[in-house]
DNA sequence: TCGGAAATCAAGACCC
DNA sequence: GGGTCTTGATTTCCGA
């Protein structure tokens, strides 16, 4: 059987540069998400070093998340009723 | 190297009559998910030949399932602060 | 602007009637279904809490799943051919 | 019973403001997460119009996030080798 | 009906 | 160790 690096060196130059371009791509953006984690855990510090509960904190975040994603829901319906009523 | 069967053969005969049950359970259950799938679509079918917008139903019913876990963090936040006061 | 609600006033009340079945039947289906999946995740529970690995049970299932697809398949093809010979 | 709002009013107004500047800078930073997480998306996006297998890219990458994690083992571990010489 | 895009769901990681 | 977050897999959905 072919070995895998066999089958790599078939590959054409072009596209192991392709292939290596987006997985440094994908590598660098996954870097600033969890960059953009490890903020928030340490705001999340902040805010019970500054004496507030954090379960409430998250609680009420996740409850604004839903608010906010009902009124996109409200808006997308009512685009939907737009639509029918240009028609 | 043993093969798969040599290996199940040593399982117990309880044991294998146990984890055909589990599967038979699943799988019971999973049709019967299957069934209510299906019935889901022929009812979208049904609102469509109706003449309704099976697009609009959907954003419909989407937008009232969030609605519904709104008011479950709602409560659960207000569940937080009781446990506040009650302390 | 013609608000939402004007909207929906102009809709027969038998139009109206018919919509809230329809959601209200598509609603109940999607709960039951729910409950099913919720059934599902606990028969899994029992078979992890009785020693046996999920992810080979999820697996075996998923190719009995094909293989009654494939059965399915071939039968087709055999209900095919007899309709050949019949005819 | 006392309201949400009334206990919300027994705050004083510096930590309301604390609070609210919290929730504003989490909600911030979640927001650019899932940004990051949309571009993720989209460049998988990418990779898939150009022929090659997501599943594969992914393994490469979690693979190399391994190994990653199994360097910076080592850098520590050498690291408390070059402290007791140190010392 | 197929194929891709999106949602959903469960498992694992990870932090407290 | 309990709970939350994240990821990966599966399923579902829609358009072509």
């Amino acid at each position: 059987m072919m070995s895998e690096s066999d089958r790599v060196d078939q590959l054409g130059q072009a596209t192991r540069e392709k292939l290596k371009q987006f997985i440094a791509r994908i590598e660098r953006l996954e870097g600033e998400k969890a960059e953009l984690a490890a903020d928030i855990r340490e705001v999340y510090g902040e805010v019970k070093s500054f004496g507030f509960d954090t379960k409430v904190i998250r609680k009420v975040i996740s409850l604004r998340k839903i608010e906010a994603s009902e009124r996109a829901e409200q808006e997308a319906l009512l685009d939907m009723y737009m639509e029918v009523v240009e028609d």
